[in-house]
DNA sequence: TTTT
DNA sequence: TTTT
C-alpha cells in the first residue's frame, strides 16, 4: 500500500550456515546472521573504533535452498531486503521484539572456489559437486520485465 | 550473472507527460523525464547553487500504462531501476549514446487529489474516474515472496 | 573498516513528534516512530492484506534540531541510515535488544504548506513563522565533494 | 534543493586503470570505467542472454587518489554516487550529453592480495608496499556523525 | 575495457 | 557468530 518505501541493502559477511525451516504446504525459510563492520573515531581519546553489527537475515523458498546449498560460513553476500519487526512472547509472556531483514534480492560476493567448505557441514557436501548453473546472482522475485527482448 | 549489482534510486518531480511506444507482440514501453535537484555552495564566490538534474525514465508493459494512466506532469514520483546506456547513430551515422533507467519499482509520491491535470493531456481525463484500486505503489516485478501467509 | 555495507532506505510518515535528548559536551539526538506500509495476497484467503511497519529512527545533533522543528506528527520523509540493535537490560536484569536507525540523510517529502500543526505541540509553535532557508532537504552529513565548483 | 533523492548503488568490476586529472587549486577527479553484468531469458529463443553495463565513474579529491594508489583494473567495487548527465560540444559544434556517477562512497570488495598488479602500470607499484592504513571502505564525506561517540 |  |  501506497507512497511508502522500505528497503535495506547490506554486504557483510555471514557469521553461521543457513538454518532451515519447513512448512506444511511445501513453504521454507532459511535464516543466518549477517556481520556489517563500522568504524568511527572516539572524539575524547581520539583512537579508532571497529564495531560489528549483525542483523537477522530471512530468506524465503526456492532462495532460501539456494542459500543454504551454496552458501558459507564466513562468506561475504550482498542482501537487498524489507526490514520487518516481529513480535513475540517470552517465558514470562511478556512482548518482546525481533527485528529481521525479509531478503528479496542477493548477490554472492565470495568467488566458490574461496568459499570455506567447513568439513563438519553437511550442507557444504553438495558445493564439492558444483551445479552446472552458476548461483552467484539470484532475484527472489520473478522480474518480468528481464523475461522479454524489447528494444531498449 | 556473477555478482554484480546495478541500482537507481530516485525521487523527483515529471517533466512531461508519460510517451508511450506501442510493439508488435503486445508489449509496450513509457517513456518521460524526472528532474532532480542538487544544490551546492560555490567555494570561490560562497554562494548556493541550485542544478537540476533530468533523468530518462522507461517503464515497461503494465507499469507503462499505470504511469500513463494515474502519472501527470508534475507529480513527484520515486524511482528504482537499473542504469542502461543505449548506443544509436545520427544523421552523419556516427555512434551516439544515451543514457536511461530502466524502472523496475515505482511509487507515487503525489496524493491523487494534488496531481495537476493538464488539461490538454488526454492522459489526464481517466483519473476523473478515479479507480477502485489505489495505483500508488506498484512494483514491476511479481514478488512471489510477497504472495503468501508465512508465518513471519 | 572493511568492504561492509550498511543501508536503510526508507518512506513514510513520521507517527510521532520527535522526542529530543541533550547530551552533556552539547551533543544531542533526537527519535521519532516512521510507519511504512506493505501489502501482500494471502494466497489461501486471496484477500489482500495491509501491513503496518514501525521502525526507530534516530537523528543527531543539528539534524535533530531541525527535525524537532520543521518535522511534524504524519509528515511524510525520505529516510537513509543505518541499521544498529542496541542491547539492554530490563527490569530483571535481562538482556533486550531493540533495533534503529541511525539517520545518516533525510529529505522532507511533505509540502510545508500541507504539514500538520498539531496545537498541542511546542515543537510545531516555530514553523509558524517560517524560515527563510528552506529545510526540505538536510544531509547530516558535511560532503566535501559538493561543496566546490569543479568543472564536472 | 528540496525534496528530491539521486542515487546510485552500484557492484561492478573496473574496466581499466583510474584516469587522474589535475586542476589549478589542488583539486583533482579520477575516472574509470565500470561494468556490471545482467542476464534475461530471450523469450522468443528462449535463451539466456548475457550483457554488460558500462558505467563512467568520477571520483574527487582524496578519494580519488585513494582510488589511483588500491584500485586495480579488473578489481571488483562498491560504487555510490549521484547520476551526472554533462552536456559538451563535438567537433561539429553539436550537442553531446554523456552520463556519469558521481562517486560519494565507496567499498573495495576485492582482497588486497588478490587485486591484479599489471606489471606495466606505474599506479600498482605502490601497493606493493602495503599502507599502514587498510584503504578498503573510504566515504567521500566527512561524516560528522560518526566522529563522536554518543551513548546509542 | 571487467568479471563469472 | 563474520571479515579485514
Amino acid at each position: 500500500m501506497s507512497g511508502t518505501l522500505n528497503k535495506v541493502m547490506l554486504i557483510g559477511h555471514t557469521g553461521d550456515d543457513v538454518k532451515m525451516h519447513y512448512f506444511e504446504g511445501g513453504n521454507c525459510i532459511g535464516r543466518f546472521p549477517l556481520a556489517t563492520n563500522d568504524s568511527y573515531v572516539n572524539k575524547s581519546t581520539g583512537e579508532r573504533v571497529n564495531t560489528t553489527e549483525w542483523h537477522n537475515i530471512v530468506v524465503r523458498n526456492k532462495a532460501a535452498e539456494i542459500c543454504e546449498k551454496y552458501l558459507n560460513k564466513g562468506d561475504k553476500i550482498y542482501i537487498e531486503g524489507r526490514l520487518k519487526t516481529r513480535k513475540w512472547q517470552d517465558e514470562q509472556g511478556k512482548d518482546r521484539y525481533s527485528t529481521e531483514i525479509q531478503c528479496t534480492d542477493f548477490t554472492f560476493l565470495t568467488p566458490k572456489n574461496e568459499s570455506q567448505i567447513t568439513g563438519s557441514s553437511m550442507q557444504s557436501a553438495p558445493q564439492a559437486n558444483t551445479p552446472a548453473v552458476n548461483p552467484q546472482e539470484v532475484s527472489t522475485n520473478s522480474p518480468e520485465m528481464e523475461d522479454d527482448d524489447l528494444p531498449f
